[in-house]
DNA sequence: CCCATGTGCTTGCAAAAGTTAGCGATTGTA
DNA sequence: TACAATCGCTAACTTTTGCAAGCACATGGG
């Protein structure tokens, strides 16, 4: 599997800057259409400000790029998590849970898998 | 007041507060446990404060919730964009195209779908 | 009774986010 | 040459985040 390769752009500010120039945007009109200043862009790119939740989400408008993109790029979004089974997802999800039940329904689900293993291997 | 409500908890703060109290939690221990001052936490669920990126993360933690999920409840994160086709979002997620060669390849995408769909109903 | 402990909330305050005004450098054009 | 426009950046400022200290209320022992 893919053991941490150096990405090319290992900061949110240079992915964001990288695909601003990929968009042939200047600084300025990529400020304007996420309604931030240039300077303050100019900033997040160069890695001295953190953006909140709601710039990154015009950023990510503004680039077209999915939300989630940026969050796992900023190293917000966990990128394993899209790597877990469609199950623990689900479960993950599931805004009805307490966070104990979904805990005991992932160990359950998890021990399952291991026996399940263990026993179609001999 | 409210005028559409489509769940329980309509607010980012209810909505965390509800996990809170489902996983049996008191204020100052989720607090604890995100690493997070009790009297912010405190201010958060009831909407009078908007968390950072990194305040919504160590919640989502704590909670054992998908991060992705409170955002989307945080109204940060697009909610249509899980319902997508596995193309687009394989496309939007691409980090090596540039915005204006990802609309160009979803329009086409979109095109294909379109008369692939006209052409099968007759 | 008093004291301890747990609950959530209010109050300033330091630090960080985010803006406006303006700088120097570059480019094109008259 | 001069002027205008655009580029990214700096400086100073306002606004918001997030925290430490402490308040008021409730519960439970001694």
């Amino acid at each position: 599997m893919a053991q941490k390769q150096p990405d090319p752009y290992a900061t949110l500010g240079e992915f964001i800057k990288r695909q601003r120039e990929l968009s042939q945007l200047s600084l300025r009109q990529l400020a304007d259409i996420c309604g931030i200043s240039n300077p303050y862009l100019s900033q997040i790119e160069r890695g001295l400000r953190t953006p909140s939740s709601m710039i990154l989400q015009s950023l990510a408008k503004g680039l077209r790029i999915s939300a989630e993109t940026l969050y796992t790029q900023a190293g917000i979004l966990d990128p394993q998590e899209a790597e877990e089974s469609d199950v623990i997802k689900a479960v993950m999800h599931d805004p009805d849970l307490s966070a104990r039940q979904r805990e005991m329904m992932i160990d359950m689900y998890r021990s399952f898998r291991q026996v399940n293993e263990t026993s179609s291997t001999t």
